[in-house]
DNA sequence: CATGAATGAGTCTTCATTCAT
DNA sequence: GATGAATGAAGACTCATTCAT
């Protein structure tokens, strides 16, 4: 990966979470990152391949964002990371965070199956801790998260940190 | 309103919300109609104009659904009715409102204002219900009422029924 | 048919001969013709159908052609009309020729199917005046006309009347 | 001349000849060569240097199908063998031929000069065995083994062997 | 009201070519 | 000799928008 391949990337990321996909074009891209545009082709194909690495590069980040719930073994700290798992993300990282929300509903990628993990630990621990549902309570649970960081990212007044100090208290964590 | 003015807002809502503002062409929407690009221009200014039209249109529906909740004054049917609330759009409007979620994020419009009668009128129920957090259990409603709803619309697999009844349930309701 | 499309297509067709269909771009068809680029696309969907256009419009003045010499009934007549076919054509159609021409190396068009009334028209006419092999005689008076035609077409200094008038001495017509 | 020049050049042959020297960039011509892009520029200059660099490279191949021709003494003999010329080329070097006849169009290169020592030896061959108009009957020939030659290239479905023979049959030789 | 021809700026992408390594 | 990163100009084509009719 030479340095100009890290800055179209950089520049692409940053322009595909602040404008969206479709209403960024390659150029702006290419002078974001001080390339040229043909540059941006000959690295990653097309446009979409451009899109594809950024998310590629993602997917990482998720895995590292879950690894930490999925292996705890305490079912209430399995809940209480979850429900707190986007107190942990970067500032830096938001178009990051900002552009995987952002495609979800443009290019229609579904979460489903990346949230999968998690919706399993929190199956799991629900159901150690005996609740009578804990598929359901699991698939609240994501919502919640879900519903916080769309909220955060959007730049929404709601008070983030207080919600999920609410939420851990009503599930007595 | 004449009716190929209905026909245009018609389509652009549906190719809107199937492909997103941007990758919509104006030139796609008069075909959809069956009308000339141009009668698109001369009705609503231009393609911004076509959305604004639209948009416009949507706050009363907004409005409608509601109505119902906020004129509710028995406090427990206020927090069922709202949890209910996106079982009640017909199939037929998921166009429109899968349009509403996209620009929430394609045009980065808060959804605050908005939802602020919603929220009114559940802090006011959940306080006088006797939560101890009233404004918290209203904002915490809402995120799943819209993390639901953004589910159904985006395809997920997520039983928005089921959870529906599980979240009544919860509350007693 | 508006005047500025019979522009773009008189432009073409004088491009296309002159310099070839992949050595002309688009634009300099639109600079040629004066008009923006986009109305090409607009009229005639791409640069193939521009081609087509053409074409076809070709094709009907190459039945006109034909049409003199299919249709007589001297069978004498019907040898020395197809020799002195390339003769009647105007040095203004040069550009149109030409491009047909081009385009069978170009884009590996078969001419054989256009040549075959030309082709059952000589071999019933050397047929009736009782050569032996009238087909490979019609076949060899067809390799002559387009053999003038090509040296006629690409400037050659072969002095192409001289050549007709020894063929159909060569064939006492 | 290296090995992987010739590569260059046998692939550039190649593409040329199928799809003519304008639709042939030189990244095609480098990835069927298994080459960098830039040798071609280190060995050949730029584009038309790799086509000048083919084109000489035939030169010589003409030459040597001229030489036998030009060097029979016996005019009957040399009559017969310029008309079977075309059927003494390998198949193998079909490309090669194609793109011989495709440049004469693309680029408008004149084969009058190249074709000259051949109607020298064709006209003094019918000189010497009294026909009246030599030059003529040379040109004639000239025209049918090009046109035969265009045929079989184009992929047209005379049968080039049969026009020869019915050729050299007419001439009774 | 409605059409559709027309435009110019912009889209993504490919091109031939250069140059540091 | 050979690579492959890098470029700028040009490629075909689409866009939102205007305007005469």
């Amino acid at each position: 990966m030479t340095e100009k391949q890290e800055k179209i990337l950089q520049s692409a990321l940053e322009l595909f979470a602040k404008e969206g996909f479709h209403a960024t074009s390659t150029s702006k891209v290419a002078k974001n990152a001080c390339v040229s545009e043909g540059l941006i082709f000959r690295h990653f194909g097309n446009k979409e391949g451009l899109l594809s690495a950024i998310l590629q590069l993602g997917e990482n980040r998720i895995k590292a964002l879950f690894v930490d719930i999925v292996m705890e073994s305490d079912p209430k700290e399995v809940i209480r990371k979850a429900i707190l798992m986007t107190s942990g993300i970067d500032k830096a990282d938001y178009d990051f965070w900002k552009l995987q929300f952002k495609l979800k509903w443009e290019l229609e990628v579904s979460s489903d199956k990346k949230m999968e993990p998690l919706k399993m630990a929190l199956t799991n621990a629900f159901n150690k801790l005996g609740y009578e549902e804990p598929e359901l309570e699991a698939n609240l649970i994501i919502l919640f998260i879900d519903g916080i960081g769309s909220a955060v990212l959007k730049g929404s007044e709601l008070d983030s940190e207080e919600m999920m100090r609410f939420l851990i208290k009503k599930y007595n964590l």
